[in-house]
RNA sequence: GCGGGCGUGGCGGAAUUGGCAGACGCACUGGAUUUAGGUUCCAGCGAUGUGAAUCGUGGGGGUUCAAAUCCCCCCGCCCGCACCA
């Protein structure tokens, strides 16, 4: 019994694929386009199985958008500058260029193997100058657009990395790496204007039809929209420090949900970081203080958690919008946030918690200004949980009896009218940072000149070229501390200027890779008659982790592109698809240490043990990832069993979108069926005769029955990819193996039309498999001698008349019970349907005699009887 | 706290969207082939019951001729956001 020699095999296909230039492309105006993409990897090293399976998905998909006719554009490149290169240039003495450089070509070739259909003429790397050069030209278009700008904002800072850290990266008030208590520091840094566009890019979430929920649910959380007011109060007693830059008295401006509350207001409270604040704080040694203790205050969720609301009395107060008679404390809180909405608020302890809290604690008045439903207004009390619920207003002159909503209403437009406030719209979106102060990063292109300020690099001079002849020496960044690089003349000027030392962001590579795709060699960053015909992208694959930043950034990128001139479109990906993860069971040695899956075997007795015959422990299954060791190597999976195994394995069991198990019992599974269908195909249960015969005369009932299920299996195939149903496409596809295994030796021969249908259905096998299995289905397909190669061939399409299927199984129900089966020429007359189903002895021992007092017959499905 | 998702055999999952629950696969059990292991082939595989049958999709209730699917209440797990005014 011959094995399938996938190693030979595999290499064999691969070289004709690429020598023939298949999956090579170039825009056809009159075929319709589809661009699948995959989120491009980051460099890290080797891939391990749980990489791949969502480039198996991607390859699937075009493959069969392939087969379906359409120009297909797949490419693959490299998310190339990051942190890690760094860190392993610290670590390990090697530079991040050569480190990722030796990495691409480690993982190019692990993906050549497993035979994807990319277009490697395509194939780009963020870290070279001909990518991020035009990153840099977009990035003075935005400058010179307004859409970058420069301002000081509070970073995170590492003292002992000497540089500034992405929240992501603080952990518990520490630096993930260092251990170092992170400061908050006060730094210039820039900023592109994403918030120019919130309203767009909250709206235009509605047309991602093609999205999942539960990304455009993320993104709309984030962006994070609030109807409100803004309400100005005046301030009671101004004083030298209450004026604003203009020399007048300044109202503090406050942002609300809820204006309706306002007769209920008992004080106003300021961020730490207000203005207001950091002017009374001149002269108030202990405000200062205060402020300065609020900003020593870590930003993890822990801290945030465990944290007291605290406030500082300013000794000023504020009058009431609605009652200039009334006076309100004000304060400064350390739970007010500078970054939303004004930075000042006003507190309505009656139907907000944490200004109850605040108002227990410094024994404000609580005004309870909302009436449940039901509750008596002579005896409702607030006692230490604040209601938030719907009610009608009271103790609220002009709102008295209004519900919340019209109230809401009402108190806006009072304030509109007596010019104590507006109703507008507060969002939680805030502009990007982009500057790093790191190495391995995309030089921002702008220079200091003490004489001229920030000067844009002019565009001549572009690319600003990433130096490598750099020290790690120093903490910090090496860009900083570079002899020569640093020290430019002064484009304007000409005097002595310094080069911007920070980098970019890694997501600003991320946020246009998929134009440059679209021509990808281009002196531009992309040509424009490339990018019309080739975006959006048709579908994008990636992981769920991306939903928000990248997604959101990229999002914004093409807008504001759009805005530049460069392309005419808004939304970059049309159909979206995020997939689940890949995981594996975790083992640990008996001291704690974690072990890979090769460092572990089953004892004789079935336990899991290492080689040399000590317990381990084995953990739960988790996602995979190198610090838990619980990785399986792609190399090793290759070796063994072949791309095929591992891509079908990768595509069966669990739904795309849920994560998937790693077993070795799974991938042992794939790999005896790989050999099934390889036998069925090297030697045929009975000779096949040519290629292209067609199928005539009469066919015993089993063969009939075969070439049913061929065309139900196509229609049914179909159905599933375009829906992303993987492991449903697999499952159909092993039925049909599974029919085609089993059809009985006696009718295959009796029939002399019997061989071409056994035909039929093993080229419909090698067609069907070909998005999955590639390898095998060319060589299925050249066994069965076939013309030219399985990956060129139409996708087969389902004969209606065959596909249907002519005979149907009816289930008879008795009072919602299953009592027998019928079987029946499909579109039977109910009547005669019903009438054979009363005449089932299994019916009518339960009718005992008596007629039925209701029929229900359901055509092609079920007759359900009341007795 | 707010928002979302999920819960089906020993396991991964399927169920034409209200119409035969458990497709397909993994594991397991028995048998055949084999010197043996592996491979391959045949049979079995939700629970209780000798059987007829009964029960069964996290738990409880409801709608319906019919519910894994729809509605209400509860339990558990997972994800996102969170001092957001």
């Amino acid at each position: 019994m011959s094995r399938y020699n996938f190693r030979e095999t595999e290499t064999k296909w691969q070289r004709v694929w690429r020598e023939r230039r298949l999956f090579e492309v170039a825009a056809k105006p009159d075929t319709p386009k589809y661009y699948v993409l995959e989120m491009f990897p980051y460099p890290s090293g080797k891939l391990h199985v749980g990489h791949v399976r969502n480039y198996t998905m991607g390859d699937l998909v075009a493959r069969y958008r392939r087969a379906q006719g359409y120009n297909v554009l797949h490419p693959m490149g490299w998310d190339a500058f990051g942190l890690p290169a760094e860190n392993a240039a610290i670590a390990e003495n090697v530079h991040p260029a050569i480190w990722t450089r030796q990495n691409i070509a480690t993982m190019r070739a692990q993906l050549q193997r497993m035979g994807f259909a990319y277009d490697w003429s395509r194939e780009v790397a963020t870290c070279e100058p001909e990518y991020y050069r035009h990153e840099q030209k977009m990035f003075l278009d935005f400058l010179a657009a307004g859409l970058a700008y420069r301002k000081q904002s509070w970073v995170n800072w590492d003292p002992v990395e000497n540089t500034v850290l992405a929240n992501e990266q603080v952990i518990d008030g520490r630096g993930w790496r260092s251990g170092a208590v992170v400061e908050k520091r006060l730094l210039s840094q820039w900023f592109l204007r994403i918030t120019a566009f919130t309203e767009e890019l909250l709206e235009a979430i509605q047309g991602l039809d093609r999205w999942p929920e539960r990304v455009r649910l993320m993104q709309e959380n984030w962006i994070g929209r609030s109807d409100g007011a803004r309400v100005f109060f005046d301030i009671a007693s101004p004083s030298p420090a209450t004026l604003a830059d203009n020399g007048k008295t300044a109202a503090i401006e406050v942002f609300t949900t809820r204006p309706d509350t306002l007769f209920g207001a008992s004080f106003v409270a300021l961020s730490p970081n207000h203005p207001l604040a950091q002017r009374l704080a001149g002269d108030d040694v202990g405000l200062a203080g205060f402020i300065a203790e609020c900003n020593r205050m870590g930003t993890s969720e822990a801290v945030i958690e465990a944290a007291e609301k605290r406030g500082y009395a300013t000794g000023l107060a504020a009058v009431h919008p609605f009652d200039a008679n009334r006076r309100v404390p004000v304060y400064v809180a350390n739970f007010v946030l500078m970054e939303y909405g004004t930075g000042a608020i006003f507190g309505c302890p009656a139907h907000d918690q944490r200004d109850l809290d605040f108002a227990r604690k410094y024994a404000l008045p609580v005004i309870p200004v909302v009436l449940p439903p039901g509750a008596d207004p002579a005896d409702f009390r607030i006692g230490e949980t604040a209601y938030v619920e719907d009610g009608t207003l009271f103790n609220s002159a002009f709102l008295d009896g209004l519900a919340v909503a019209e109230a809401k209403r009402v108190a806006g437009e009072r304030l509109e009218a007596a010019g104590r406030g507006e109703r507008t719209v507060a969002y939680r979106l805030r502009d990007w940072g982009v500057s790093r102060q790191r190495y391995w990063g995309c030089p921002i292109p702008v220079i200091h000149c003490r004489a001229c300020g920030i000067v844009p690099v002019p565009e001549s001079d572009l690319p600003v070229r990433l130096p490598e002849d750099v020290s790690f020496a120093l903490p910090g960044n090496p860009l900083a501390h570079h002899p020569s690089w640093k020290y430019v003349a002064c484009p304007h000027c000409g005097s002595p200027a310094e080069r911007e030392t920070d980098t970019f962001d890694t997501f600003f590579e991320s946020s246009w890779y998929f134009l440059r795709f679209c021509s990808a060699r281009d002196e531009r960053a992309f040509a424009r008659d490339a990018v019309d015909y080739w975006m959006p992208v048709d579908q994008y694959i990636g992981g769920v982790e991306h939903a928000v930043l990248h997604l959101l950034y990229s999002r914004f990128f093409t807008r504001a592109l759009k805005q530049c001139g460069y392309l005419d479109l808004d939304e970059p990906f049309a159909g979206l698809f995020t997939q689940g993860m890949v995981c594996h069971q975790t083992y640990r040695s008996e001291d704690g240490d974690w072990l890979f899956p090769e460092e572990v075997e089953r004892d004789p007795d079935g336990a899991v043990v290492t080689p040399g015959g000590q317990a381990v422990v084995v953990g739960r299954t988790e996602k995979m990832s190198k610090s838990k060791k619980n990785v399986v190597g792609l190399d090793a999976i290759v070796e063994t069993y072949g791309a095929d195994t591992a891509r079908l394995y990768l595509m069966s069991d669990s739904p795309p979108e849920r994560d998937l198990e790693w077993t070795d019992t799974g991938i042992e599974g794939i790999w005896r069926y790989v050999n099934r269908l390889w036998r069925m195909v090297s030697e045929p249960a009975v000779a096949l005769p040519p290629p292209g015969t067609a199928v005539s005369g009469e066919l015993p009932a089993e063969i009939a029955g075969l070439r049913h299920a061929v065309h139900r299996t196509i229609a049914a195939v179909s159905d599933d990819l375009d829906k992303f149903r993987f492991n449903r496409a697999v499952a159909r596809i092993r039925e049909l193996t599974n029919m085609v295994e089993e059809l009985p030796a006696p009718a295959l021969a009796a029939a002399p039309a019997a061989p071409a249908v056994l035909r039929e259905a093993l080229e419909t096998l090698a067609r069907l498999l070909g998005p999955m299995m590639p390898h095998l289905a060319e060589e299925m397909w050249q066994t069965l001698g076939g013309k030219g190669l399985v990956a060129k061939q139409p996708w087969p399409v389902a004969d209606p008349d065959l596909a249907r299927e002519e005979q149907v199984t009816i289930a008879v129900q008795v009072n919602g019970k299953l009592r027998a089966t019928l079987e029946f020429p499909r579109d039977s007359a109910s009547g005669s349907v019903e009438s054979a189903a009363l005449q089932l002895p299994q019916v009518a021992r339960w009718l005992d005699g008596r007629p039925p007092r209701k029929v229900i017959v359901v055509p092609n499905r079920i007759v359900s009887i009341v007795a």
